[in-house]
DNA sequence: ACCGTATTCAACCTGACGGTTGACAACGGG
DNA sequence: CCCGTTGTCAACCGTCAGGTTGAATACGGT
């Protein structure tokens, strides 16, 4: 029960953090809060959109667990949460390493097949 | 002119893998397809939708450069494409590094500050 | 106390997304 | 040759994402 609830969680966990990530804007914004945090706007200055738009965004991208806000008087500094990158990882690299592994098998086969073929020819000759 | 056009070409590549990826079906697909390729129908089966919206769902991972049809008769066998996923994961890894060893400088900062202050306040005792 | 700065809230618009249904294309087996 | 199987295309629909503007909030400086 509690396990399951933990899957399904981690589940919207990586939902929110793939679209938080898919869009360009937001992740021009992690790049550069990975460096320093920043306040709404100075992460606003460089794009073309309204300070509403970069709140919109902001707020997305905690949602999505990526990022927190603090407050220092009328500023609310963002500062970057790495941890749900890991899960992103982790989810990525669990299914690509399963992938290539296949593709290896699959070489290995493709390979020992052509030996025996070869081996065949030989034979038949 | 040609680097900023790959620069820009990626950044598309990656706007695509993530919204793909945003996707808990598609997720689905991807972890399934990684043990085995398998046709539109055979993706379909355990999801309640038609096979319409599967065969979507793989446009957007094919767009994505996620993964790729071949035929064969009349079945479109799929199969995962697992090089966007290192774009994906370096794209992250990059960032989190960074984001890390900035936390671990601050806190280093932080303990040498303490330890100031504790030997400031042994001082003045 | 007031004003300016920094940010969010609310309402609204537009376009894209994920789903549906119905028609159509492509191919192999009997 | 035709019929069933497999999958795509096209049109449509409701919802949500990302943008806008205008008003409201929260705080510090003077």
């Amino acid at each position: 029960m509690c396990l399951i609830n933990h899957m399904v969680e981690q589940e919207d966990r990586l939902n929110k953090a793939f679209a938080a990530l898919a869009d360009p804007t937001r992740r021009d914004m992690v790049a550069r809060l990975a460096s320093a945090d920043a306040t709404v706007g100075e992460l606003a200055a460089p794009y073309d959109v309204s300070l509403q738009a970069v709140s919109k965004h902001l707020k997305v991208l905690e949602d999505a667990g990526l990022v927190h806000r603090s407050r220092d008087a009328q500023r609310r500094p963002v500062h970057l949460d790495a941890e749900v990158f890991d899960l992103m990882t982790k989810w990525i690299e669990r299914y690509r390493r399963e992938a290539e592994e296949r593709f290896r098998r699959i070489d290995r086969l493709l390979a020992e097949m052509n030996q025996d073929q070869t081996e065949e020819e030989r034979g038949a000759s």
